[in-house]
DNA sequence: AGCGTATTTAATAGGTTTATTAAAATTGGC
DNA sequence: GCCAATTTTAATAAACCTATTAAATACGCT
């Protein structure tokens, strides 16, 4: 069931909320336990310091962001379909964590041992590796079969991600300047939506 | 000539490479000072306050971004053509500037005020709200002329920021995980800046 | 040389932050 | 219903940060 006690998990709530909307330094245990509904010293009491608290939280969620593009081939498509449909769940996927990426790219940016740390995990952990190599042996296979044009996979992944994730960088930019509204967001989402899988498909072809 | 005198000179650029590397709450007044070789009251004599010296450096650095990309498309060249060297020279202008993109995430996200300021000045100072027209005919007439496809301009110009910038973003760590040495890290540059061509190149094709 | 202004410093007030400690409250087993 | 372990709190130490003040130093001008 849940390793964690109900305050514990209290905590681990309000700090990822705050962590991801605010960062790691704008981010103050009192501000945690507040927001837990707790005495500061709690906060402490359970994970000792404020960066263990941060490591948990951060590793958990960076690995399920890199895990959520290399899942497993949905059955019964062929390649550009399913290419498709994981773009497609990729960028839903970011939607759904609109703070996501910044808080990996703060963090791993500005810290030179997490960056290390990540880095080693996401190199060693045969769950990384795996995927990866299964990915790019789809797209080897396409190439060769002259389905897709040649292209790396590094660069491939590069192209979708970097489509995906600056959508939702510069989010709150375009909101204040091109004056979105609810409904206005939610349409340029998708319509931001169908220009990576459109982009992708184009970049695709032989 | 200059308006600044040396030291004041000297905190300026300590103080931009420090925010540029380590983002405005990483950074304190006192290793401005540090680096700077001064006293640390000095910083605030200049400056009055921390938050100023911050606007200084960043007003002036994202425009800068900005106007890069808008700049008046080069004579003699058809559109295509011109945008591809518009391109190469975004692509350059942030490589020479590495840092830049993480200081504008990170200061346009996590601030509202900053970001309404910035929308504010982007919105209402003809020298972008030209540059971006100018552009957008340019893109519509090229439509028109049926020499590219249809797209949205502000998706194109998306795209590009997005493919531009994300090679930055993830390139520190990308570095670690790939092992870069100086060398390699060049060529992959230089790779991705083709693959940013290539990609947009084919998603304009009629 | 000497006066007045601009620059630079040392010292420090006032605030916030992380982390610890010792005591108080709560819980579960018997 | 009491004891012991766990959970929670109040209080506070220690570090650090911004901003200010008043004093010291350098500088330009006559």
């Amino acid at each position: 069931m849940n390793r964690y006690s109900a305050k514990e998990e209290l905590i681990l709530q309000a700090a990822e909320a705050l962590f991801l909307t605010k960062g790691y330094t704008n981010t103050s245990t009192t501000e945690i336990a507040q927001k837990a509904g707790c005495n500061q010293a709690l906060v402490h009491y359970y994970f000792r310091t404020k960066e263990n608290l941060f490591q948990q939280i951060f590793i958990k969620k960076v690995m399920s962001l890199f895990a959520e593009f290399m899942k497993t081939r949905p059955a019964g498509m062929d390649f550009t379909e399913s290419l498709r449909e994981r773009m497609g769940m990729y960028f839903d996927f970011i939607e759904a964590n609109k703070q996501l990426p910044f808080m990996v790219i703060n963090e791993l940016a500005a810290n030179l041992e997490r960056r290390q740390a990540f880095c080693e995990e996401l190199r060693t952990n045969p769950i990384y590796t795996q995927l990866y190599r299964q990915f790019d042996d789809e797209v080897q296979r396409e190439i060769q079969a002259g389905r897709i044009c040649p292209i790396d996979t590094t660069d491939l992944y590069m192209d979708i991600i970097s489509l995906t994730i600056c959508t939702f960088i510069t989010l709150p930019t375009y909101r204040v300047l091109l004056q979105f509204d609810n409904e206005a967001e939610k349409q340029y989402i998708r319509r931001r939506k169908e220009e990576l899988i459109t982009t992708i498909q184009k970049r695709l072809r032989p």
